[in-house]
RNA sequence: GGCGACAUAGCCAAGUGGUAAGGCGUGGGUCUGCAACACCCUGAUCACCAGUUCAAAUCUGGUUGUCGCCUCCA
């Protein structure tokens, strides 16, 4: 397997710590708000990832955590007269929810910055113990950069270019830094934030100190992926090399993965442009799974553009895939025969070539993009191969196979489970009966009262299908 | 200003040396009472220029254009 590897920017040949296991690392969402779409891609992405590895046959242990110790979530709970920790425990339930709608698996572990502050204390106390860190006079305790001399090696910058971009800062109340480009490990508290005691003074930790104490606490000092969206390369992910490598030693991730933007019609997601969706704003308009679909559409590193008109041509290649999966089900009842035909071996060779094709995208980099393409090769196949003269084995490899490749990706390829209303179910029968009396008049108009109420039918030789438009 | 990415059919998007995957959409056809599904057919010489090579979308140089990071941000 390849991976592309910031540090390096290349494709790197994937070697474990230790050989059939991973331990990676993705940066999670700041619990202010509902997550969105963008949250979303990361989610998505890394999660497919995790899956690909486990599918070839390694142990994954995925760490994701939450922020909820942030200015934002403070001003938050401010703007609604309540805790901190009302926010944030309320977003990060409503983050769960939406990562099982859009079947991301929950991580190994999900920790919280709040609950690690005892080992934050600990490695800042490290940090300063070893030189690379002290604290200014109000008590904020800063990362000296300069003691670090890979600084910089991630975002492939170095001090003397950043000198110019952190002037402003500098004259923005931190100047009891030594260099501009230092940044807070450990800051004083405000009036009604909430903090922490600790041997500096009473406050909080800065954003970057936290996963680099959450990666080691669930993780050890050294970690296979540390993955996050491409804009938390510089600073988050530079500091919290220097952080961790500084404290502990030690190499700290492998490989390093990042994301790339996702916008909307064309333009940066902004609240100010009015294009800023939260998945559970897109949840009520698709299926979220056309969201994952969509979002697979492209490889993980290249900006992906949203749009209503993506949305749509998505949601209709997943039905595609969704329904070939239902026209199999449905020929299972009705075919048997355990001994593949000659043809049908000619077939599953080919299939299982589309199913090579798809192991060597994903090995490469995860070019999720085209996977899928493997994955619709197998749909035409089985459309124009299998039918009711098929065997049983046949079809039953089909299924399998279009199926475990989609849950690679996180595609679930059985349609939900939905009970239709007695009243809908005696339309449905009104209508049959109207089409044996050859009353076609009657059973379109049946038909379209029921597409106004939002359901689709189709007459196939199973018989009537419907679903949900 | 510094660092970097990208430019492939109407749209989305793979392909990084040997004459362009796949999906959506469009148009035509088969099937079907009709519709839908499905199947068959239908489309690009790869931003532009120059060069390297027997051979380039794919390498090199240049031009134009779009975008990202450098500040909280997935």
């Amino acid at each position: 397997m390849k991976i592309f590897n910031t540090l390096s920017r290349t494709k790197e040949e994937f070697v474990p710590l230790t050989p059939g296991h991973v331990k990676m690392y993705v940066c999670g969402p700041t619990v202010y708000n509902f997550i969105h779409i963008g949250n979303a891609r990361p989610m998505i992405v890394f999660d497919t990832v995790r899956r690909y590895f486990e599918y070839k046959g390694y142990q994954v242990e995925f760490v994701s955590n939450f922020t909820d110790v942030d200015d934002k979530i403070i001003k938050k709970a401010i703007e609604e007269g309540v805790d901190a920790d009302t926010i944030s425990q309320r977003y990060i339930a409503e983050c769960k929810k939406d990562m099982e709608s859009m079947n991301v698996k929950p991580a190994t572990v999900h920790p919280q910055a709040t609950q690690e502050i005892c080992g934050m204390l600990e490695m800042i106390q490290t940090l300063i113990d070893k030189g690379h860190a002290y604290v200014g006079k109000s008590g904020t305790v800063y990362f000296r950069t300069g003691s670090f001399k890979d600084y910089g090696k991630l975002s492939h910058k170095n001090l003397d270019e950043l000198q110019s971009g952190f002037r402003e800062i500098k004259v923005t109340g931190e100047e009891d830094k030594e260099d501009p480009s230092d940044f807070v490990l450990w800051k004083p508290k405000k009036d009604g934030e909430p903090y922490w005691e600790s041997p500096w003074c009473d406050g909080r930790p800065g954003w970057h100190i936290e996963c680099s104490v959450m990666s080691k606490k669930y993780l050890g000092e050294q970690i296979d992926i540390h993955a996050g969206g491409e804009d938390l390369i510089f600073p988050h992910h530079e500091n919290e090399i220097a952080q961790s490598e500084a404290a502990n030693g030690k190499p700290f991730a492998a490989y390093w993965m990042h994301n790339g933007f996702l916008n909307i019609d064309n333009k940066k997601m902004s609240k100010s442009l009015g294009n800023f969706f939260t998945v559970r704003e897109i949840g009520e308009k698709y299926d979220l799974q056309v969201l994952r679909f969509f979002m697979l559409s492209a490889h993980y590193r290249s900006p992906l553009n949203f749009s209503a008109d993506l949305m749509e041509a998505s949601k209709n290649g997943l039905e595609r895939i969704l329904t070939a999966m239902e026209r199999l089900t449905g020929l299972e009842g009705k075919v048997s025969g355990a001994e593949l035909t000659a043809e049908e071996n000619a077939n599953v060779a080919a299939a299982k070539e589309l199913v090579a094709k798809y192991e060597a995208a994903m090995d490469d980099d995860f070019n999720t993009a085209d996977a899928v393409s493997a994955v619709f090769e197998l749909v035409k196949l089985s459309n124009s191969t299998a039918g009711e003269e098929s065997t049983r084995a046949y079809v039953d490899y089909l299924k399998e196979t279009i199926a475990r490749l989609c849950d690679v990706l996180g595609i679930l390829t059985e349609r939900k489970k939905e009970v239709l209303d007695s009243q809908v179910e005696e339309m449905i029968a009104a209508r049959q009966q109207a089409r044996k009396e050859k009353n076609f008049a009657l059973a379109d108009q049946i038909r379209q009262q029921l597409l106004d109420m939002g359901i689709v039918l189709e007459d196939t030789r199973e018989g009537v299908k419907w679903k949900k438009a």
